[in-house]
DNA sequence: TATGCGTGGTC
DNA sequence: TGACCAAGCAT
């Protein structure tokens, strides 16, 4: 291959000395002290196929509430499933207080690559980039974002994730002995923001003097992927069952679509099994909500009743504190539907 | 190796 | 507007 290993990731560390993004839980390029590895851990848990405007909100709750290992580990499960409670992937939750908790009766975080990867959460990628950003190891860090990167760079034909294994080998031979996080971080802060998915600005790129894509003037047709799948539709029914100024929530089943999170009762859309309808009233519907996974899109319906009293068995929760449950996005979206219906159908009433 | 797993932004 | 995509992991 054409490119020259050394003076590529030397231009990218130079550039990354000028324009690296200031993130809160990021250390200064070349800075003496590295990151705090619980900040370090706790980000790319959260910005594990998510962007990284999203996480920053959750990132400064989770540190002001939880400022170490140690608060997290101690916390409550559900508290913790709350707070995470919109950003989606609810498996990293689960798996992120497992790790906290680990790590905590562990006194700390380990710094080899391979111990930190036998810990819940933490795959190939997340155990390298917290050894290479926390603790300053040399570790090969490929993520989407890298894969882009080498996959022009190199213009690799392969598509992926056939290409996994050369793009991987292509990254190692380019990750330096030294500055092997800020190296990593540079490599991610250039995939978003110069060697975009579209539209790359090739003009201010770093490597542009070795990248065999720009060369061929088709940077945008790398990294190759194979079609996706059409996107199955479903339908399912959600209860807005209100009594005395209370709703019924259930709290999901541990695996599976939206595991241990909060939930209203009802189903029929999901494989897993769902909990039976609540007690008899009388339903009255409506509206629906449509939401998109990442697999299927669904089209919730909902039922609204009210019960004169409030029954002892359930989880009820209080209406006007709702939006403190930690509902993922599509009950959330269900709330918001149930009051305002709700309330115009108190005010016509 | 393939599949299941959220959500919001972008064009 | 629908399809694509984001600092992937577990099984």
């Amino acid at each position: 291959m054409s490119v020259d290993a050394a003076r590529a990731s030397a231009a990218l560390l130079a550039w990354y000395d000028r324009h690296a993004r200031a993130l809160p839980w990021r250390a200064p390029p070349g800075a003496a002290t590295a990151a705090d590895p619980y900040r370090v851990w706790l980000s790319e848990i959260m910005l594990q196929q998510t962007t990284v405007a999203a996480v920053i909100p959750y990132f400064e709750r989770f540190t002001t509430r939880w400022p170490d290992v140690a608060a997290l580990a101690a916390a409550e499960e559900g508290e913790i499933m709350a707070a995470w409670a919109g950003l989606g992937y609810y498996a990293r939750a689960r798996n992120l207080i497992a790790c906290a908790r680990a790590v905590a009766a562990a006194g700390g975080f380990p710094q080899e690559e391979e111990a930190l990867r036998a810990l819940p959460g933490i795959g190939r990628y997340t155990a390298a980039a917290i050894a290479a950003i926390a603790f300053g190891r040399r570790a090969v860090v490929a993520d989407a974002n890298v894969e882009r990167v080498v996959a022009r760079l190199f213009a690799i034909e392969t598509p992926l994730p056939a290409a996994r294994p050369t793009l991987y080998r292509h990254t190692d031979l380019l990750t330096p002995a030294a500055r092997a996080g800020d190296f990593a971080q540079a490599m991610m802060d250039l995939g978003s923001r110069v060697c975009t998915v579209r539209a790359p600005l090739c003009l201010t790129c770093p490597l542009r003097p070795d990248c065999a894509a720009q060369k061929q003037g088709r940077p945008e047709d790398f990294p190759v992927k194979p079609p996706r799948r059409a996107k199955p539709r479903r339908l399912g029914i959600g209860y807005w069952l209100e009594a005395e100024d209370h709703v019924l929530l259930v709290r999901r089943p541990a695996k599976g679509l939206l595991g241990g999170m909060l939930g209203l009762p009802g189903g029929g859309w999901g494989a897993e099994a769902e909990p039976a309808p609540p007690a008899p009233a009388d339903w009255r519907a409506i509206g629906a909500v449509e939401h998109v996974f990442t697999h299927f899109a669904l089209t919730l319906r909902i039922e609204a009743a009210r019960l004169p009293t409030r029954p002892i068995a359930g989880a009820w929760w209080p209406i006007a504190r709702i939006g403190e449950a930690g509902l993922p996005t599509l009950f959330a979206r269900a709330a918001d539907l149930a009051l305002a219906q709700t309330r115009t159908h108190s005010e016509s009433a």
